[in-house]
RNA sequence: GGGCCCAUAGCUCAGUCGGUAGAGCAGCGGCCUUUUAAGCCGUUGGUCGCGCGUUCGAGUCGCGCUGGGCCCA
């Protein structure tokens, strides 16, 4: 980080940059107007006057339209008494003509001192070149902002994938589909909220500092309140939060925010990631289910034009309905493993042994069943498919299934071989909730410090009455990362987590 | 946590068997009034991630560290 007083490194390209700035300067100019010359976008132009055959030269000559866009320079092509260059502005470029004679002073002298990566706000009438590529004619120039250092090469873009994730703006500049994934991401979160919305939810938002970190197995970041002299988590989930709300007489609530989970990352994990949450009173999985397959199937049109979208090498299809198997079959189709071992003890630890998966014999049946499912299904699921059935010792805030209380009514929904939504019929039983809170608090006493809290506040809301309820959680990063075919989280999420490249860059707040 | 791979100019990358550090783009100085990665001539720019070791000599070999990537758990 740059201190006062600490002079900048410097530089060779700074240093001619910043000799150039001097010289705009002193032809009089405001090198960092408080705002730029603009009647149009760049995009607005591009889209208006794309057409050929309707727009050609001729024709835009006699409009005679000045107009006014500002843009990042990201080339600049000199011709002697004529220059080219192209302007950039939300992913969308328009050129820039100049020549002597079509320029007002002190336009040309601005010219000679232009560098790529500095914006500009240009003006003149719309033309088309002789290879028929729309172009504004310039007679003014205005000033908008110096780059004092270089944009990565123009052909091969910033490659380093750690630069690239560490100076993401670099990323959205040089490397253009970056910019569009990220834009797509935007219009699928939002796609998301007016699909909610549709269905008559409403949008909350629940504490994400938690005293008590509940509604997911998963390890909490920690934090202090100075004033209240606690500690507080990082929620891992908002769960027992907008149950809460069910409770307090809400029919339909959602919430997009971030969670946090205190583990390590890969292409598919990311410390602090967006889920959507929503929990409907009165509804159970099958609503659910539905609610899912229609969400994704609406957000695939509406977002990507398809409900069959490329993934890697295969097309995945989001149409409605999709597969549809409980954890026991699914191991036994995709592990080649015969159905009937899985009712049995014994067959399970032997099939759990023989795959490797650890502590085979501290384990329960049905915690083997879903290390058994993780490893021969998860990754096999690639088309959308509802797994359904789950042990009850993986799921403690669900309800079970009617006439077999070793499993529940719960799914996961796999995708491209990812997890993305988790549901449940939730369990409204307080007297049965406070029984597998303690079932979470044995696990833990034995060592697994992923197992849940005990929240004697949710379970009092419980005990106020808590109607049946559908409940769910989509994972959006991956979500994304499906609909834009994109291989890592890290190329959906905008500033990755990262360690800090020196422990001093960290700011010391004793100074 | 384990395995494999990567780190060389602002960026993209070469660098053979251990023998004086290379190209393209960008930059700088020229030429060029319809270019599209414009072209042509000339040219600046290096703590080869960091440290230790082996060697007459290390970008290159070995060990350690830092950061990153991929796979596995």
């Amino acid at each position: 980080m740059v201190r006062a007083g600490v002079p900048m490194q410097p530089n060779q390209y700074r240093d001619v940059r910043l000799e150039k700035l001097g010289k705009l300067k002193a032809l009089g100019l405001d090198v960092w107007p408080r705002k730029a010359k603009r009647t149009h976008g760049i995009a607005q132009l591009a889209a208006a006057y794309a057409d050929a055959e309707a727009w050609p030269n001729e024709q835009l000559e006699d409009l005679g339209l000045a107009v006014s866009v500002m843009g990042r320079v990201l080339a600049i092509r000199e011709m002697g008494k004529s220059v080219f260059a192209h302007l950039t502005e939300n992913g969308e470029k328009i050129q820039a003509f100049f020549r002597t004679n079509d320029l007002a002073e002190p336009g040309w002298d601005v010219l000679k001192l232009l560098d790529m990566g500095d914006f500009i706000s240009v003006t003149g009438p719309l033309m088309r070149t002789k290879t028929g590529e729309l172009s504004v004619r310039v007679k003014e120039i205005q000033f908008l902002g110096k780059a004092l250092l270089p944009l990565p090469e123009k052909w091969h873009g910033l490659q380093d994938k750690e630069q690239r994730y560490r100076q993401r703006y670099l990323d959205l500049i040089s490397n253009g589909e970056v910019l569009k994934t990220f834009q797509t991401r935007s219009r699928i979160v939002s796609a998301v909220r007016r699909f909610m919305e549709d269905q008559g939810y409403l949008e909350v938002e629940t504490p994400m500092m938690q005293p008590i970190p509940g509604g997911a197995t998963a390890r909490p970041f920690v934090t202090h309140h100075n004033a209240l002299g606690m500690d507080l988590y990082l929620r891992v989930a908002p769960e027992l939060y907008l149950k809460r709300l069910i409770v307090g007489g809400f029919e339909k609530v959602f919430e997009i925010n971030r969670n946090f989970r205190n583990e390590g990352l890969s292409a598919r994990h990311n410390p602090e990631f967006t889920m959507m949450e929503m929990y409907e009173a009165g509804s159970d999985l099958r609503d659910m289910m539905a609610l899912t397959e229609n969400l994704l199937s609406t957000v695939a049109r509406d977002v990507m034009g398809s409900e069959q979208l490329p993934w890697g090498e295969q097309v995945i299809s989001y149409a409605a309905p999709f597969h549809r198997l409980t954890m026991k079959d699914a191991i036994a189709g995709y592990g080649h493993v015969e159905r009937h071992l899985l009712e049995d003890g014994e067959s399970v630890r032997t099939l759990a042994r023989s795959v490797f998966i650890e502590d085979v014999d501290k384990k329960t049946l049905g915690t083997l069943l879903g290390d058994l499912f993780e490893h021969h299904a998860e990754k096999q699921l690639i088309q959308p498919t509802f797994i359904t059935d789950y042990p009850i010792e993986l799921s403690p805030l669900t309800k079970t299934l009617d006439g077999d209380d070793r499993f529940v009514d719960r799914f996961e929904l796999f995708i491209g071989g990812m997890e993305i939504a988790n549901a449940y019929s939730e369990l409204n039983d307080p007297v049965d909730q406070m029984g597998r809170f303690q079932a979470q608090m044995d696990e833990r006493d034995a060592g697994n410090d992923e197992a849940m809290l005990l929240d004697q506040d949710f379970i009092t809301s419980l005990e106020h009455g808590f109607p049946p309820t559908g409940g769910e959680g989509i994972g959006i990063d991956r979500m994304v990362m499906l609909l834009t075919n994109s291989a890592s989280i890290r190329d959906v999420i905008l500033f990755p987590l990262m360690r800090p490249t020196k422990p001093n860059e960290v700011s010391d707040t004793t100074e």
